[in-house]
DNA sequence: GCTATACTTCTACATAATTAAAAGCTCGGC
DNA sequence: GCCGAGCTTTTAATTATGTAGAAGTATAGC
């Protein structure tokens, strides 16, 4: 076995469903400017490919307009985001969720409004569950 | 530019790391029975040949006992789960900690006791923030 | 001293990812 | 009817990753 693809949007692939989700469907060239507005100034070719490749692993979805390619997201942002976060949780913390929060808390990305605002959703889930099992 | 290398360790490297942490330093023989045990059964080879790199990329250092050589991680467990989790909350999630932490919710992978546990904790961080800031 | 054994280093091949030039198609204007 | 502009498809170079055979080296046992 060589490589084996990654299961997931690479680096690149990333940025342009980030373009796709802000505004869809887009055309090549408009895909390019917004990836140059971003500071990744690339050839026009290399973005064709790119959306081709993600075409074919059904990242996207492409539909023709005259003679021009328009590209639309398949994958919703909310469905990536989750695959590739369970992804870490299951891999580097052995799937567990709590770790993954208190890793966290312990590098301080998280400031006092979160906190409270996190204790808030965590006590309206504690009591959610509560009647789940009245 | 070319494929750019993965700023993290990959699939196979992560394997091989965990076994480091559990135990070090060890010899290639024996990563190679442990990823074997964990259902990776790799020729001596590749296994050395991943190791090398690994030490290339400074993940690992390399003594020699004898003929064979020893190998053991540079890197904490705790440093490269920080990095590769902040790396997921940068690309993915814009850097909002707040914003994985609502996804984990959403995903349903905390359990009651964890919401409590959690709950307790933050109680804790926002009394230690108050105090500071007195 | 020779051989089997247990290591290592060297070499190699396949595939994915990133990038882009070259070549090919189509349409509007002159 | 040709030309350029704007697209796409084809081809290709480069590097990382995953995997392992071939070849080289040292050592212990006979």
């Amino acid at each position: 076995m060589a490589r084996p693809k990654s299961e997931h949007p690479t680096e690149l692939e990333l940025e342009i469903l980030k373009i796709l989700w802000r505004h869809s469907p887009l055309a090549v060239r408009d895909v390019r400017d917004a990836l140059a507005a971003a500071g990744r100034d690339l050839a026009h070719t290399t973005v064709i490919t790119t959306l081709n490749v993600m075409t074919r692993k059904r990242y996207l979805r492409r539909s023709m307009e005259g003679n021009a390619c328009l590209f639309e997201p398949r994958l919703s942002r909310e469905n990536a985001s989750q695959r590739m976060l369970g992804d870490v949780v299951r891999r580097v913390f052995d799937g567990s969720a709590k770790a993954v929060v208190l890793s966290l808390f312990d590098c301080g990305e998280l400031n006092s409004t979160d906190l409270k605002e996190l204790r808030r959703l965590i006590d309206q889930k504690v009591k959610e569950r509560q009647n789940e099992h009245e």
